[in-house]
DNA sequence: TAGTGGTCTAGACCACCGG
DNA sequence: CGGTGGTCTAGACCACTAT
């Protein structure tokens, strides 16, 4: 029979209502990808696409030789774009501004070492920045740099362009972390940030690595109100 | 001349250093996929798979007839799974608790009904529940769900099973929102969560639909203490 | 070690959209 | 309307891993 040309889309909406109906439940065994393919009339490449998708999705399992299951313990899965804070200002209508608070290098104490999972002490650059949204505080960072991997910024003038900036388009990193959490304003931050003291904050935390070796670490505490949002 | 069996992760490689390198700034245009597999030595569909991922990984952006651009605003782009939270507890090693704390239909208030994009007010079922590892509490979950499209929740003991994991299980969604903030805790809260009042918390709202028609939504307090963290 | 998913190739046609 | 990415097919071989 002549396969009717059907796209990877209907094939892994067949195949995702198959699941959603009960027809396979979590932690099911699904056909083979050839099987499927004969059953749905198409080319097992198809199928093999469909598949990926469900993967990528978090739906299904799939396993050489042990097939292809539906996901035992179902995930909400997101994807998450972390802009250029510039960027992520300017998207929201905002008119971006800058402050550099202070730098200077030194060796980095204990937590920010063990944040980097870097065993021993090494030479940093620490900067302190404000970001502004139509010149209110927007965010505020405080960001440690490896002077081995980033030694160029040394020469970059961090009045001028933000650290977040720089290192964003100049050092591609192989693996990052995120961490988002509250954070009480103490003084000083509520200060910067333009609130009281005791105010809950939120906080991201972002460290980059080029094949293991750090390149920074910033703890971005963002003005109050901020809410991070995705949407699908 | 054959070509020499490469992988799309080496094409993909290839093309993403030379992106780093400097030779496609973004912004910039690259070859057009024929021209690559030809320059690269291999076949145009695995340029495409290549360029796919890349694609995937926020790196270019493709358009037909329009060709392969390197993205202008870089950004990080991160996978986050939310899952069941008593698998959640579970992963990190806690035994897991549920207490419900108060269950009860009536009209939701203006401020859901906009949450869920819901135009006409409709009577809905509220759970109020607290999640425990080991003992303490965990996180607190205000729900409001939807009667028109989880009738059956009526007829769940929600003493026994949370809310969260009946929906997850039985209740498939098409569309979802997810929204990350700090909160101050109020008297309530903090003794809910076993804090005190004035704590920063952070908090993670998610709203569901199928098909543009609300399913639910959640507010998930949780307590002091917690990250939501994403590796690569 | 055998079975299953993962990938590659070559060729064809389709769909979108910029010029 | 023509160029570029998107997809489908058919067939082959590879790589991982459960049994």
């Amino acid at each position: 029979m002549t396969p009717s040309r059907q796209s990877w889309r209907e094939i892994r909406e067949r195949i995702h209502e198959q699941i959603l109906s009960g027809r396979y439940a979590p932690g099911d065994k699904l056909p083979r990808d050839a099987d499927l393919a004969e059953e749905m009339d198409c080319a097992r490449s198809t199928v093999q696409r469909a598949m990926q998708d469900l993967s990528d999705a978090g739906i299904i399992e799939r396993r050489r030789k042990g097939g292809t299951r539906v996901r035992p313990d179902p995930v909400t899965r997101a994807v998450l774009d972390i802009p250029i804070t510039r960027h992520e200002v300017e998207a929201k209508g905002g008119q971006y501004g800058y402050q550099l608070i202070d730098q200077q290098t030194g060796p980095a104490p204990r937590q920010i070492q063990a944040r980097l999972e870097q065993v021993s002490p090494r030479e940093m650059l620490r900067v302190e920045a404000l970001h502004l949204s139509d010149g209110h505080p927007y965010m505020y960072e405080d960001r440690w740099v490896s002077l081995d991997t980033s030694p160029e910024i040394r020469d970059v003038d961090l009045t001028r362009q933000s650290a977040n900036e720089w290192l964003v388009l100049h050092k591609p990193y192989t693996r990052f972390e995120l961490r988002f959490y509250a954070e009480t304003a103490d003084a000083r931050l509520a200060d910067l940030l333009g609130t009281e003291a005791g105010a809950a904050l939120f906080v991201i935390e972002r460290t980059t690595w080029i094949e293991d070796a750090p390149i920074t670490t910033v703890k971005a505490v963002t003005a109050p109100g901020y809410q991070l949002i995705t949407r699908t």
